[in-house]
RNA sequence: GCGGCCGUCGUCUAGUCUGGUUUAGGACACAGGCCUUCCAAGCCUGUGAUCCCGGGUUCGAAUCCCGGCGGCCGCACCA
């Protein structure tokens, strides 16, 4: 491509990194490509995995959360009553002389002086109406407008072959855990709060994806919905995180036109109502140690709020956090949304399945309440034909009301009906609340998995001596160790594979190469971030030692073969210091 | 989706303007062998491109023309 810039950047050499040693390359490519689709290569796949395990730590094992799996495909109600048909649904306008396209409700909103919320309402007819009456015209040209058109991102598809009904992608995987909610908290004993993640493929058909993994229109989604009450708001395990700083960009600094980092403590951040729920907080905290995990310093991080127009139609306040990358600087990598009851309520009225939760009060409550209760026997002579209209009227009144008027004049007026004393009967009732039902709160991370891949690899490359290293941290290393004999002959090879099945055998991921030198060998082996070296020598034949090598400092120790396992193990899962691993070695 | 630039082995590229001199050349990478007592050394051999796809012009097209696909940048979009 020589239309490619002399020094390339990060991006573009990392993706050629990603094709050459088989980490992911755009799907297709026999056929031309598509952009917005990837494919994982062997090191891509386990790189990937190892994140999310990377997440499954943190946010499920941990905090007690539960993973589900649910279909890609939904049927088209359960978007329907996602809101999403409405809010993917952007009507589109193009100019016919310079072919711009616009967002038709941003025009309204613009030069119609229609609001956002009723401009979503109109219909492509009266959006087309309000155009042509209003006189708007291409703010780039003046040109004029063609017809509005409908853009969903959201794939489409039909059920069953011969089939009208109408079924959807899913452009997140949150929905499956929503549907589910009766039944997963029947199935968690009726306790909240509690959690339910899913990792999955999700469906957005973008418009332009080209990005590499930034943006895709397939990808893999980590949505974790956690359900709460919404007047027992506090988080449990506040205490734990509340000291943890966080690098907040707030919506109010944003109005004015600032991106001014605000850094603050957790507890600061709730204190202030920067950040409204708890349970968001912890979250946003588990989010910074995760990409922490990944290779991401602090500084290189923060969460930005999302002003009321650009949130989600679910949100009542949402912050995405943001990774600054080469090419692009900052770069969402997962939203952060208080969804509220939003949801559940959609689906509960779309439905009818009730979703509310009951919540036994500590001790019942007694509640005093006044019951107008109609006499028929002396309202029935009065009313006659109407008598069974005004006792139904009777008992839509407020009470309190009834009693009042009754009490001071002697009678109330349900319209033109003059109901007398002697009509009713004011009972004072006590009535025994055991619990209520409520709609739960949700607050919702949610990760790009295919974005976390990229960020680590961008912050794992550097170069060293002229070579390319991935420094990934040593849990999300899609090889652990490489074994090596350091010549191929006098028996040094057959060694090699010994220590290489017994790692095997200790569940390591464990790669032996013996092509080439043996520098050569090292070389590929930082290219691909592989931690650990294990390198067979003159000496291993002698007393059974081998050398370790770092692939950071390129450091080597000595130990004996029998304690690999044991070291190896310490290493990667203790996380004891490599120089701890065995005798220093010089050559 | 619009505009600009671009598309040749896995990668980077020579050749394209000025059609034939090239079985499309090189370097790196890769595979096999030799060598090699620790950081991409060297030598030999080999694999690998119907020049993005389709159509047209021509005796002849990687080269010229048209359409499509893909990439980068800008605009727009990104719940």
């Amino acid at each position: 491509m020589t239309g490619e810039p002399k020094t390339p950047d990060k991006f573009t050499v990392i993706n050629e990194l990603a094709r050459r040693r088989c980490f992911y390359w755009q799907s297709y490519e026999i056929y031309g490509g598509v952009s917005g689709f990837v494919t994982y290569g062997f090191l891509g796949t386990k790189l990937k995995q190892n994140i999310e395990k990377k997440l499954r730590e943190l946010f499920v094992n941990k905090l007690g959360v539960l993973e589900i799996e649910s279909p890609v495909i939904a049927p088209s109600k359960v978007f329907e009553a996602s809101g999403h048909v409405g809010h993917f649904k952007e009507p589109m306008i193009e100019c016919l002389k310079c072919k711009r396209r616009f967002r038709a409700d941003h025009l309204l909103r613009e030069f119609a002086e229609i609001k956002e919320s009723e401009a979503e309402k109109l219909s492509l007819k009266e959006v087309k109406e309000v155009i042509e009456n209003r006189g708007i015209h291409c703010p780039e040209c003046g040109g004029t407008f063609g017809e509005p058109k409908y853009f969903l991102t959201m794939f489409k598809t039909t059920l069953g072959p011969y089939s009208e009904a109408v079924g959807y992608g899913r452009p997140e995987a949150a929905q499956g855990i929503f549907v589910e909610f009766k039944h997963l908290y029947e199935m968690t004993r009726e306790k909240l709060p509690f959690g339910v993640i899913q990792i999955g493929h999700a469906l957005r058909n973008e418009i332009s994806p080209r990005q590499g993994l930034i943006r895709l229109r397939e990808f893999t989604i980590m949505d974790l919905e956690f359900f709460f009450d919404p007047e027992e708001p506090n988080c449990f395990i506040l205490k734990d995180f509340e000291n943890e700083t966080l690098r907040l960009v707030l919506a109010e600094n944003k109005l004015h036109g600032s991106e001014e980092i605000v850094e603050v403590a957790v507890k600061e951040a709730l204190e202030k109502g920067y950040i409204k729920a708890e349970w968001q907080s912890i979250f946003m905290a588990l989010a910074k140690k995760l990409l922490i995990d990944l290779g991401v310093p602090a500084e290189k991080q923060r969460f930005i709020e999302k002003l009321p127009w650009e949130r989600a139609h679910y949100a009542v306040q949402s912050f995405d956090q943001e990774v600054y990358v080469e090419r692009w600087g900052w770069v969402e990598v997962s939203g952060h949304a208080y969804r509220t009851d939003y949801d559940l309520k959609r689906h509960m009225q779309f439905s009818g399945t009730d979703m509310r939760v009951f919540k036994r009060h500590e001790k019942p409550v007694e509640t005093e309440q006044i019951v107008v209760k109609p006499l028929m026997a002396k309202l029935g002579p009065v009313f006659k034909a109407e008598a069974a209209k005004v006792a139904k009227m009777l008992s839509e009144a407020d009470p309190k009301e009834v009693e009042v008027s009754i009490r001071k004049n002697g009678y109330y007026m349900l319209g033109k009906h003059k109901v007398l004393q002697e009509h009713v009967e004011i009972i004072r009732q006590k009535i025994k609340e055991r619990g209520k039902r409520f709609i739960p709160h949700v607050v919702e991370p949610s990760f790009g998995s295919d974005r976390l891949v990229y960020i680590a690899l961008e912050f794992a490359y550097h170069v060293k001596d002229g070579r390319a290293i991935l420094s990934f941290p040593r849990e999300i290393a899609p090889v652990q160790v490489g074994v090596y004999p350091l010549v191929t002959k006098d028996g040094l090879p057959e060694k090699a594979s010994q220590i290489y099945e017994t790692l095997i055998n200790e569940g390591f991921i464990v790669e032996c190469d013996e092509t080439g030198s043996v520098g050569r060998r090292y070389a590929r082996a930082d290219e691909i971030g592989i931690p650990l070296g294990i390198t067979v020598d003159y000496q291993t034949l002698k007393d059974n030692t081998v050398t370790i090598r770092d692939r950071d400092s390129w450091k080597q120790v000595r130990s004996r073969i029998e304690r690999l396992p044991e070291l190896l193990h310490k290493y990667f899962r203790w996380k004891v210091d490599f120089e701890d691993l065995g005798q220093s070695f010089e050559r």
